[in-house]
DNA sequence: ACGATACCCTGATGGC
DNA sequence: TGCCATCAGGGTATCG
């Protein structure tokens, strides 16, 4: 699930082989994975990429003027962007939706079993931020209690629910909520109304710390997550609560509970989150 | 208007 | 061994 450490360590992994490239070629397989025209210079081909930008869990392919059509990549739950060097071969050619050949023979590959995952294409850079991330919160790594609280004690919805919810904040999927939580020793069904100013600032200076380590450590690799080298990350061994079902809190030892906010699977401890 | 739920989709898993 | 049900969940649509 590529929330915002694995999208980081997509883009990061990627910056090397594709910035300053120039796409000589793209193939479409499942053209239902593109929202927006489809044609080979929407999707970039004849077209230097400058710039990989991330907001949130979203990354934008950048060309190198203004006014030049753009990408905006959604990994959604089981997407990736796998770069192969000249001659190389997907590790799984199942699923691979499209394929961007590039100036010297490497290729970048879109690949996504579940197909949750979507390419926009967009006709200028100013769309990029005016069309797709204008709907969408702070970044979870820029955003300020200071901003954050307001949008939190806004609704009565769970606090994971809250965070989970793009529009608020923008970055955070169900595994680094949960972590966040307990770190922040915050109970994930309390109402985001009753969050105090102190708490929401204890909330994030653990998720900037926890994304930070994240990122450091390449991401979490739960399932099948894997960087833009195909190299999995390592982050899943340092899971608090995520993944740890019925297990015992690392704080307190007793048995963590699994519930269901917000409509997603939730681990969490009783009593040390309040 | 807000919040909860359904849906999309495939692969892994577990029970029988 | 094979079959079926269940679960995973990001984002969006739809319903109450």
């Amino acid at each position: 699930m590529p929330e915002l450490p694995e999208v980081e360590s997509v883009r990061l992994s990627l910056l090397r082989h594709v910035v300053g490239k120039l796409v000589r070629h793209v193939r479409v397989n499942k053209p239902q994975v593109i929202v927006g025209p489809r044609t080979a210079r929407a999707l970039l081909v004849g077209q230097r990429i400058a710039r990989l930008q991330r907001h949130g869990k979203q990354l934008a392919f950048l060309g190198e003027a203004d006014d030049q059509p753009c990408l905006v990549v959604g990994l959604g739950m089981t997407g990736s962007l796998v770069y192969l060097p000249p001659g190389a071969k997907p590790a799984d050619p199942k699923h691979v939706h499209v394929i961007w050949e590039m100036e010297g023979g490497g290729r970048m590959v879109f690949r996504d079993p579940r197909r949750f995952g979507r390419i926009h294409t967009l006709s200028c850079q100013a769309d990029v931020k005016g069309k797709r991330w204008a709907v969408l919160g702070p970044d979870a790594l820029r955003v300020t209690p200071r901003q954050l609280w307001p949008r939190l004690t806004g609704t009565r919805r769970a606090v994971k629910a809250a965070l989970l919810d793009q529009r608020l904040v923008a970055g955070l999927g169900n595994i680094y909520v949960d972590e966040s939580l307990f770190a922040a020793g915050i109970a994930p069904t309390r109402p985001g109304q009753s969050l105090s100013l102190a708490e929401v600032q204890t909330l994030v200076r653990h998720f900037r710390r926890i994304l930070k380590r994240a990122i450091a450590a390449g991401g979490s690799s739960v399932r099948d997550y894997r960087n833009g080298l195909g190299q999995a990350g390592r982050f899943q061994l340092q899971h608090a609560v995520y993944g740890r079902s019925g297990e015992t809190c690392r704080r307190c030892g007793s048995r963590l509970i699994t519930d269901r906010v917000g409509g997603r699977t939730t681990v969490y401890c009783g009593f040390c989150q309040k």
